[in-house]
DNA sequence: TATGAATGAGTCTTCATTCAT
DNA sequence: GATGAATGAAGACTCATTCAT
């Protein structure tokens, strides 16, 4: 229960609110559905508001499209912002990235985002900088585990598997992963010893 | 009096040569724009035919775009394959598996398909069994370099690297290529000898 | 009643007399309404189609506008051309020409007609070839009467007194446009004789 | 305490600005696109106020469209009474008054907005009165260079001119003008002398 | 067999107007 | 008194699909 007053009530008048159901309802039919499913009237139902809200909101259709996966990819750095305070203290030996990334690639969920974002931005050159937003953050996580150029590598590996799994329908093993990221990983200069 | 003859002369009076013709503008479209720049009318334009013509040859809209993405995947076997007879005589050793791949790297056309079939077919599961078929050509391919298991984390950083290399714009180094792709297929337990 | 064979019966599966039904709709609308009156809906209850048929025919609501103004025009040359060979036996004298324009300022329909060309283009730039047109087949059929720079004027005057008696709702006297044309005519360096 | 002062400082917390404001914008999106261009969003971006003010102190976007109507109206009494009094002095020979009017003919300010006016009426009579002030007017002034009917006869004639100067985007001549005014006025009967 | 006509559903978008605040 | 939120109606346009020919 908040503070007092109002206690609930919100949603009329309430425009802060009302956008940003409109943007999750956009972000949730992404995921589902890709980019084509997108319109004023799906979203309209699927936040539950009037279908003029949508267009009130938003100038066009397209501003509500990346404003969806603008939230899919503030999500999916919120994710690698979590992995990363959550592996603070561990060791940074590839076993331990191995583990962290088996758990990723466990998650159908957050990979069913990753793929949304993917498929929502080939066709849409335009966007691409939301899916380098995942990338380079990617990138930058796996840079505490490795040097920069492998990280890289890693990357895309890690994009590569995601795409199999989810459409093999097929988990990885750890195992595998494990000698994989181990192999790429010993084969890198090394990450540059900080200070 | 059909039968032979006549090896020109067709497109008209050439029910298959129709099909064709219309399927490979659908094709065209999917790897342009994606699925959803797939009409009626604008397959008939782009493959030179009347707007009945595809209504004719193809019950649904839907049944034309899987022939579209048939057609995608066909191509892309086809390259597997061109691929696999070219490097008949080559050496087996990972040095010359990363100049295969790096070529491929570098063949915006080529990965550009296959991103469309990936996008064509993230959201539409009932399709994935073709994007399986690029996956699994590529498994086949690679399984003449490694063992089945590095094959298929191979392919799957093959898929990760093309997503990277289109998305960023930026191509990839062919030394690092080689120093993973070594990596990867020294880590595993070794190609079972054939025969 | 025509030859013989389907006598009535049209309207459906004639695509010519439905487009010239759509036309005429458009027409009308723009001689009772102006420019702004024309949509897709107003045209198509107009002309007893359905909606699609209204953008099955013109590809753009401009277009449409734009062959209702069409027929407008053709309609004032035939209008224009009729005058010319009714007057084609009467003498060349400045009354004779006063008795038509006046017999044109009493056609409350056929100044309707030109009140909506200029409506429909006063804001439309890229219409008014149309209106002139219209002003320069006027020109023409005036060259019958005096010369050139006169027939400029006396078309120019043409059109003011369609404005004025138009909106005051009163006519104008014979006697005066006798006086006006007359005196017009006469200050003119003259008809070239021809031949 | 209001009263006077404060000469400046208005717009804010000054509602007969604030109106007067919003009617100007109205004024000039009628000059320049015609009625169909009035949208509150449009006038209220233009004027600078929200887009609450403009149904605040208009009861209807016709009411609106009128008061800008009326705006442009009396902006053109305005001009009408400028020449007025600067031809004051000036002798009241057709010479002079072909410059008079030859200048009009060179304002395409002027005539714009005179454009937008017809344009703005001819389809809607209940706003005749409207046009007819300027109708009016310039009778009013030209009467005191020639007898009141020949008055009507040149106002009319002004109004086709202005028509067709502004469709062809073509001057017209002084001394054509002065030669077609000195016509029209010469048969007349005759001003009436004033006093 | 082949095709262009046909149309109703559905898309994006704009907007006058109302109203809570 | 002001104003921005709100929304349903309507507008232009596209199109899959059906069907007459």
């Amino acid at each position: 229960m908040p503070e007092s007053g109002k206690p609930a009530a919100r949603s009329r008048r309430d425009p802060q609110a009302r956008r940003r159901a409109i943007v999750r309802a956009a972000a949730d039919l992404l995921v589902e559905g890709g980019g084509g499913d997108i319109t004023h009237r799906r979203v309209a139902e699927r936040a539950g508001v009037p279908l003029g809200a949508t267009t009130y909101y938003f100038t066009s259709l397209d501003e509500l499209r990346e404003a969806g996966l603008q939230v899919l990819v503030d999500e999916i750095e919120e994710f690698v912002e979590h992995v990363r305070s959550a592996s603070a203290g561990e060791p940074r030996g590839p076993e331990a990235l191995a583990r962290i990334l088996h758990e990723y690639f466990s998650d159908t969920d957050q990979m069913r985002t990753d793929l949304a974002l993917y498929g929502a931005t080939i066709h849409r050159p335009e966007l691409r900088p939301l899916a380098l937003r995942w990338f380079d953050g990617m990138v930058e996580l796996l840079s505490d585990w490795t040097d920069p150029a492998t990280a890289r590598l890693l990357a895309a590996f890690t994009d590569g598997i995601t795409l199999h799994v989810m459409f093999r329908g097929e988990p990885v093993e750890l195992d595998e992963l494990t000698r994989a990221i181990t192999a790429l990983i010993r084969s890198g200069p090394g990450r540059e010893e900080a200070k």
